[in-house]
DNA sequence: TCCTTGTTTAGATATCCGTCTAAGCAGGCG
DNA sequence: CGCCTGCTTAGACGGATATCTAAACAAGGA
């Protein structure tokens, strides 16, 4: 079957209420930190940066690897770790493979860092 | 006056521009990376809610130790390495230590997150 | 069928990280 | 003045994890 690039989304309910909201559990607190190892590399960072402000919101794998003084797989690998973590999806058309971020993440996570309006000084 | 708890903060300017804008350099994805690193563990993740869940923002370090089942020392270190990722920061007020966020740096993280409205047509 | 592109797996290396114990420093109190 | 508590620093250990290279596999197109 031509099934592209599924891959199991780590990242499940986390990621929703502020850090300033309610106490964070432990499965949760281990969900996100899931999510900020994978961004907790250069590259991987440069490749969702580039993802992201691809015009047209998609970007090709033969574009990224360019990109880097890195080997194919070691980029596919990042490019994994970043699908692992929901930040990602990748579809495959034609010959290459084609990726782009998935919006509602980096919402949920623009909202996690979200401070409450400040009550009192 | 009172020497709280100096500490080199590692992120520069790092942080302002949003992941779909300009393209991130090397620098400052390596910059960037160190703030998620720091964020990358369940520890810390909760450490950070409950600070910035506390009640008028403080939280004194006696409270925190308490609530998890490990040793003072690692606590401090993983306080510290909330410090220096520019995330909160500490003061000595007595005999106790209170630690906050730093809400700009929290309210950057959230920009870096934010997605420019919908350009893909 | 063969070639190109990209992903996956495997494995070896290296590195990093979290945790602890022990010791040091700061401040308050008897 | 000396002790006691609270937090940090220093150092080390064990374990986990990431990174790369190399090779095989999958999917399409000519």
């Amino acid at each position: 079957m031509s099934k592209p690039l599924e891959l199991e989304d780590v990242t499940g309910a986390a990621c929703c209420a502020p850090l300033s909201g309610p106490a964070l559990g432990e499965a949760e607190a281990a969900e996100l930190a899931k999510v900020f190892k994978a961004l907790s590399d250069p590259v991987r960072l440069r490749l969702l940066n580039m993802i992201a402000s691809v015009e047209g919101g998609e970007a090709c794998v033969c574009d990224l690897t360019g990109a880097f003084d890195l080997t194919a797989p070691t980029i596919s690998h990042h490019l994994k770790v970043l699908r692992q973590a929901g930040l990602i999806e990748g579809e495959r058309r034609g010959t290459w493979v084609y990726y782009q971020v998935i919006p509602d993440k980096l919402t949920r996570l623009s909202g996690l860092f979200a401070l409450p309006a400040l009550t009192s000084a």
